[in-house]
RNA sequence: GGAUGGGUUCCCGAGCGGCCAAAGGGAGCGGACUGUAAAUCCGUUGUCACAGACUACGAUGGUUCGAAUCCAUCCCCAUCCA
């Protein structure tokens, strides 16, 4: 079997490693209990988590056994490193019930059953109860402010301000791989290259009081040609959750992906084999038949085959002719609602959410942006045919903002 | 705790008594061109019952015919000092 360390290399996820040839060389010689942490803030999982779940379906499917560390413990606290993370208390309810989902929207990579089944754990576990004099004898005499401060994390804030609690992140976080190092034989932590200095001291500090190996390695951040972070919607993150973000939507977004970007990710996102996507995203190919491919490949993996199935026939229909409408976006109003708004074109788009406002949608009508099935419309106070809604109309913002609009009894 | 400089619309950032729903840029949205791409050009970007009204320049009070702009108190942020 391959080496997933190569695995991982070959595909472009590989950022940086603590000991690259000595990690490599001990993937390829036996099982590695590895694990990332996720902190359950939200109900669903999005796409930027989904690159570091390949990673870990890649390295279980290599052999090796994952674990999931649910950051509930932190998650009380919030984590600094982003900027202005509220810092929201959540009830343990809530806790619970975001890390169930997770885990159901991780189940469709990740198996957690099995030889190698994947653990989940909590560090609420651990931190909740830890004593801080205790916590500051045993783990803070480790670290140095000196190093800490050296850290490319650390300098960057030093001209915006630097909280204590920011650096004791650093702490906590070393601490759950302590914890998991001593639970689990766990000797590998994973993660977004923004965690790269929590990750090292995580590892320094399995060494420096087990004297055991450890190791750190992050995966390259989702992000575009230039430069951006990937997975931004008009309407916020791009969520695995359908309820978030509809699988049309998700569909649509890797549809509609620059060209320079394709390739990308499809090795990151995908399990396509590399010749395939070289094969698919080479210069003369046809680059957009790679990203239907895309679309529907990703969608399939995170939504199902036939939802993705659905969404690909939902956009053929609105753009390429054939196809059917059925699955298009839709939007059910209830003949009450229906009739509070007289069925104007302005609150019809608000009530899709085509648009923010009333006065958005205006604005977008008088920019000569909307079409009834397929008419321009070009009067602010236009209404929908009565007649016609109770089989639907097709309202359109835009070349790809479609929903169907359909009246309830 | 002290000194100084700040808090403006999605973000950056101008404005410093009326002409301010607030310059300019970024981002977004719409149009043209295209390949449901990029680049470019044009328009647009608080809300609503839309030639008008209402709500907005950290918060609360005050001065004034009139305040984002002046005064007072408070809250936050940055830099230096302790």
């Amino acid at each position: 079997m391959k080496n997933a360390y190569d695995i991982l290399a070959e595909r472009g996820f590989l950022k940086q490693c603590s000991h690259p040839e000595e990690l490599r060389e001990l993937m390829g010689r036996e099982k590695v209990t590895f694990y990332i942490g996720y902190d359950p803030t939200a109900d669903s999982l999005h796409i930027g988590h989904y690159v570091a779940l390949m990673t870990m379906a890649h390295m279980q499917r290599a052999g090796h056994r994952p674990i999931v560390l649910l950051g509930a413990g932190t998650a009380e606290i919030g984590d600094p490193s982003g900027k202005t993370d509220m810092r929201r208390m959540m009830t343990s309810e809530e806790l619970d019930h975001n890390a169930a989902c997770f885990q159901r929207q991780m189940a469709r990579l990740l198996d957690f059953g099995g030889e190698n089944a994947a653990i989940v754990d909590n560090n609420a576990t651990w931190l909740r109860s830890l004593n801080f004099l205790e916590f500051m004898r045993d783990i803070g005499v480790h670290f140095s402010v000196n190093r800490m401060l050296t850290a490319d994390c650390y300098r960057q804030r030093m001209e915006r301000g630097l909280t204590f609690f920011e650096m004791g992140y650093m702490l906590m976080q070393s601490y759950d791989f302590l914890v998991l190092h001593r639970k689990y034989n766990c000797c590998l932590q994973m993660g977004g290259d923004d965690q790269w200095s929590n990750i090292l001291s995580g590892a320094d500090l399995i060494r420096r009081k087990e004297q055991k190996p450890a190791y750190a390695l992050t995966t390259t951040l989702l992000a575009t040609s230039e430069g951006k972070k990937m997975g931004k919607t008009e309407k916020g993150a791009l969520w695995l959750d359908p309820a978030r973000t509809s699988v049309y939507d998700f569909y649509q977004y890797w549809r509609n992906v620059d060209d320079a970007d394709v390739a990308n990710c499809m090795k990151l996102l995908t399990f396509l084999p590399l010749e395939e996507i070289s094969a698919l995203t080479a210069s003369g190919a046809d680059i957009n038949a790679a990203k239907k491919t895309l679309a529907l490949t990703l969608t399939a993996q995170v939504h199902g085959e036939a939802e993705a199935e659905k969404a690909k026939l939902a956009a053929e229909a609105l753009f390429g002719g054939g196809g059917s409408i059925e699955h298009m976006p839709t939007v059910r109003l209830t003949a009450e609602e229906a009739a509070r708004c007289g069925l104007r074109v302005t609150d019809l788009l608000v009530l899709c959410s085509l648009c923010q406002s009333k006065s958005d949608a205006r604005r977008t009508i008088e920019g000569g942006g909307v079409f009834m099935d397929d008419e321009k419309v070009t009067d602010v106070y236009a209404a929908a045919d009565a007649a016609k809604l109770p089989e639907g109309i097709i309202l359109r913002k835009g070349k790809k903002g479609y929903v169907r609009v359909i009246i309830d009894d």
